[in-house]
This record gives C-alpha cells, sequence and structure tokens, in this order.
DNA sequence: GTCTATACTGTGATAGAC
DNA sequence: GTCTATCACAGTATAGAC
C-alpha cells in the first residue's frame, strides 16, 4: 500500500499551470482594483468578486493579503527592470545625457500609475514589508543604475543617491500636490541640469578627441 | 417663561477652557498613541482608553477619525511654522548659507517623528485630506520661505521648489530605507551644495562690494 | 453637553463541510 | 479548492442616562 498514485507528469504539469493562472488572474483583479480604489482600497472582498470567488477562497492561493501585495511589488518592479532594459539601451553615452533618460524613463513609469509607485517606493500600506524575493528586482534596477553612472565616468556613488533622491522628491510632489497637471514634470530637466552642473559635468555632450 | 438661564460669562468660559482642555488630552493621547504603532496604527478604541473614555465619546469632541487627524495635521505645521520662525531669526544673509540652515532644519524636523513627518507630507491616511484651515499654517511657511529666498536673491522660484524636492526626496529616502542610520543625513550638505552651484551662486560667502 | 451601552457594517482571517 | 459560518476588530450611528 502507500502505492504512488497514478498521476503522470502531464496531470501536475496542468494542475501546476491551473493554478498559476488563478494566481494570474487574482493579481490582475487586485491591480484593478488598486487603480480604481487606490492601493489601500483594495478590499479581499472585491478582489474576489471580481473572479468569481468568495473572499476566504483567496487563501488557497495567497497566504495573506500582504502576500498578495509582496507579489505585486516583485511584479512591478520586474516590469520597471524591464522598461529600463529596453528604454536603456539607447541611452546617451555622457552621463548628463544619461540622467535626463533614466529620470524621464522613471518619471513616466512612477506617474502612469499612482497606487503601483506607491507600492514600489511608498510606505503607504500600514503593515507592509516586501520579502527578499521580490525585493531582488528592485536591487537589481539600482545596481545596474549605478553601474551605468559608473561606466559614464561618476566620480562619486553618493551624487547618483542624491540624484535619485531629486527625481523621487519631483515625483512625491507631483503626486501629492499636482496629480493631473504637469507643474513637476515641467521641472524635471531643469533639476537633473542643476545636479549636473553643480557635480560638475560639462554642459553640451562632449566630444571624443581629448585635445 | 423661557427665560435666560442663570449662566454668566464666567460659566460659560469655564465650559469653553474645559472643553478645550478636554480636546488637548485627546489630542496627546492620539500623538502618542501614532508615535507608538505608527500613524495608521491609531485606533480610537486605543486613544479613548488613554483619555479615560469609551470610543464613542470621542465624538462628542471631534465629529470623526479624520477629524483627529485633521486637528494633528494642523497643530504639526503650526509647531514648524514656530521652529522656522525661531531658527529662520539667524539665518545667514547669503542664499546657499539659508539654504543649508534651512534644510537642516527641516530634515531634524521630520526625522524626529516619523509619524508625524508622514501625516504632514506624505498621504499615508487612506481617505484623509486637511482642511483649508489646517492647511493654512503649511502655507503660510511655504509662501515665507519663498519670501526668504527671494530677498537673498534667488531669480527663479523654480529652483526653490526644485531644493525643496530635493530635501523631501532625502528625507522620504532616510525614512524609507534607513530610518535609525545617517546615510541620507550625511549627504544633506552635499545634496544643498550641489544645487547651490547647479543654479550658479558663489562658492564662499560672497562680499558685499560688486566691484 | 458629555458620556455610556448597544449595535450596525465592513475588514482580514480561520475552521470545517463538501 | 471552494464554499459557508464565524471571529475579532475597526469606525461610527443612535438612544438614552446624567
Amino acid at each position: 500500500m502507500l502505492d504512488t498514485p497514478n498521476v503522470d507528469r502531464f496531470d501536475v504539469d496542468r494542475r501546476a499551470r491551473r493554478r498559476e493562472s488563478t494566481r494570474r488572474e487574482i493579481l490582475d483583479a487586485a491591480w484593478e482594483v488598486a487603480r480604481e480604489s487606490g492601493l489601500t482600497g483594495v478590499t479581499l472582498r472585491d478582489v474576489a468578486e471580481r473572479v468569481g470567488m468568495r473572499a476566504p477562497s483567496l487563501y488557497s492561493h495567497f497566504e495573506s493579503k500582504h502576500a498578495i501585495y509582496d507579489a505585486m511589488f516583485g511584479e512591478a518592479w520586474a516590469d520597471y527592470e524591464r522598461v529600463v532594459r529596453v528604454e536603456g539601451a539607447g541611452a546617451p553615452d555622457d552621463l548628463r545625457g544619461a540622467a535626463h533618460a533614466m529620470s524621464r524613463t522613471f518619471f513616466d513609469f512612477a506617474v502612469a500609475d499612482h497606487a503601483r509607485y506607491q507600492l514600489m517606493n511608498e510606505r503607504v500600506v500600514p503593515g507592509f514589508e516586501p520579502s527578499a524575493e521580490s525585493y531582488a528586482p528592485a536591487v537589481r534596477v539600482l545596481e545596474a543604475t549605478y553601474a551605468v553612472a559608473a561606466e559614464r565616468g561618476l566620480a562619486d556613488p553618493d551624487d547618483l543617491t542624491i540624484l535619485l533622491a531629486i527625481i523621487g522628491g519631483l515625483v512625491a510632489q507631483h503626486l501629492a500636490n499636482d496629480p493631473d497637471g504637469d507643474r513637476y514634470e515641467r521641472l524635471l530637466p531643469r533639476a537633473v541640469d542643476i545636479w549636473a552642473d553643480g557635480i560638475g559635468l560639462p554642459r553640451t555632450t562632449p566630444e571624443k578627441d581629448p585635445a
């Protein structure tokens, strides 16, 4: 007795795939609710209803509400990582130009989905802290950003930290004070240039020959 | 009948004072809970218990939980306004020096009480928006800041907006990533100098004679 | 006006039947 | 896996004691 049941590999695959797709549906519904009702406006009952379930059934797929937030967090940063990889490919060789491109990319991504940005970068959900696994893409993006800057001749990594604070500060002001306007978006190029001037980068695209 | 009851002005005063002091006790308790359990960790039952009441009794003094947050919001900005007035009195005459002093003041005030900063400057409480009355001191502080900068020769007010974003960005990073450390505090002077250099302010305290 | 008791609705979460 | 039932806890509305 206690023999291996008659379940071949195909059944296991199918079951795993089905389970994955249910998780996907739940996450899609959660994103939908977050965009409509705000990040903290997400309720399990609302999410469950959109996938044709009762709230407790969600616990078959996620350990808790925070686990759903956690999966969303990882997804958001993975999405941003993809965007950075695509747009970063065509980034200018000079540090100032790269800073402009990077800040634009970040600002646009941030502003496109307020709830997503709050989840990624602000501490809006009371008890939530991302797991190491979900945090990984965020770390990768940051490390890649520092590497890109170093390649383009950034002397002090602290200066990049400051640039990131500048951009984050403008995004925060935008979301808090002028979410539908362009008051802070307009300041973005100026802010980046102030930073570039402030750390002594050359004004225009530098020529290749040093002599 | 229906004569004016025998209540003189003293009784009215005393009652008003008693009412005010009860409000004070409630607000103090609310601040206490906010510092201990986080801003969103404040519950009416917890606040009520600390002032020796039941939760519904708070409604005799505040219309709602948001009304308590609103009073706290106004109080926090009024406190900061007071700090700015005191420390601003001894502010340097040059714009760079004033920027350094101002950013220090703001950063220290922000970091001293995380819950207070979240209430003042981040959108952490789901449905809460400050009333016009509570918002007033915040507006006054901002206007005064722009005035101080203009007096010291700031050419473009947008540049001050950018400075404020820089400081706010550093505070946000501090609170999110290194609340007990000094990783971002250390960057503050450098960030302000980058800004000052970037908008073309002289390096040292300028001398009065232009020739 | 101030406070309490009670209760209503909605939340995340758990237990157990099917 | 999904359900129903239920729990503990939240904010808050209401009625009534004082």
